[in-house]
DNA sequence: TCTAAAACTGTAATAATTACAAAAATACAA
DNA sequence: TTGTATTTTTGTAATTATTACAGTTTTAGA
């Protein structure tokens, strides 16, 4: 996983120029871990750097995508969500409390999406339910 | 899977009051098994009965996903699309030709998917890549 | 046939995203 | 350091998918 005091040397590293929003923008998405959607990382950051615009978050999304430092999770319609770890995990959401999860999947999954002749690049893995937390707040 | 001849004993088996442009729009889906956005779906039935309105594609497709009759794909931001096949299987979409393809899953994969005290009503597995005819087609 | 409910239509409103042009910041050569 | 070209950021306008809504048509059944 990217540490958070070199993002800089990591970005560099991804062929994409550290600038001090692009900098924050990744610090929020490793930090936090929340799978933001664009409003979420705007309205964050806004507080500590007032003059940040909408269209420079989605320009740097946009970026980061197309260089592989984030995926975008569409799990649902009318929110794009991202996710700054690109490795091979499954999300969760909660239908009830709208929270989403990561875990675990062993490479192992990966035999079992086998399609022949074809040429897999990404992989999604969308789960939906109801959390624990929600399922033991129901039984009250 | 549904009998394409007997649409109207589905729906009703559903909950759904099988109305003429209802019928017409899952026999499109059954038919083409084309995972369609509403956009699509709606151009294709225009031309048969031009009195059709976007909106009413909407409704349906609105209705039909709360009854379960349709699951909605959002393997790509800003396009949902749908498809009457319910039953656990994937997809795959060709980042070339944008063609989207099933495949089929054991019943076992859902063990790889295990969460614990969670609980799951619904599976999404998309995948990206490149399709075995576009393969093809760029090796001339 | 008449009436109430359901379905359908078309337009207007909303919300997420993109386009774009101007302003600000940065890099770097002279 | 200064000047200039390039990159980044900003803010507004445009676009697109979807939803809201109110009026009209269709349907079911008394």
């Amino acid at each position: 996983m990217v540490d958070v005091n070199n993002i800089d040397v990591y970005l560099k590293s991804q062929g994409i120029r550290p600038s001090f929003h692009r900098m924050k923008i990744l610090e929020y998405l490793l930090r936090e871990r929340n799978h933001p959607t664009v409003d979420t990382i705007f309205d964050s950051l806004r507080g500590m750097f007032p003059t940040l615009s909408r269209t420079t978050v989605y320009n740097t999304m946009k970026l980061f995508l197309s260089h592989g430092v984030v995926q975008a999770l569409t799990i649902e319609e009318k929110e794009v969500r991202y996710d700054a770890d690109t490795s091979l995990h499954g999300h969760f959401k909660c239908v009830v409390c709208g929270a989403v999860y990561d875990f675990g999947l062993e490479e192992e999954i990966k035999t079992f999406m086998n399609l022949k002749d074809f040429q897999i690049n990404e992989h999604y893995i969308f789960l939906k339910g109801v959390c624990k937390t929600c399922l033991e707040s129901r039984e009250v």
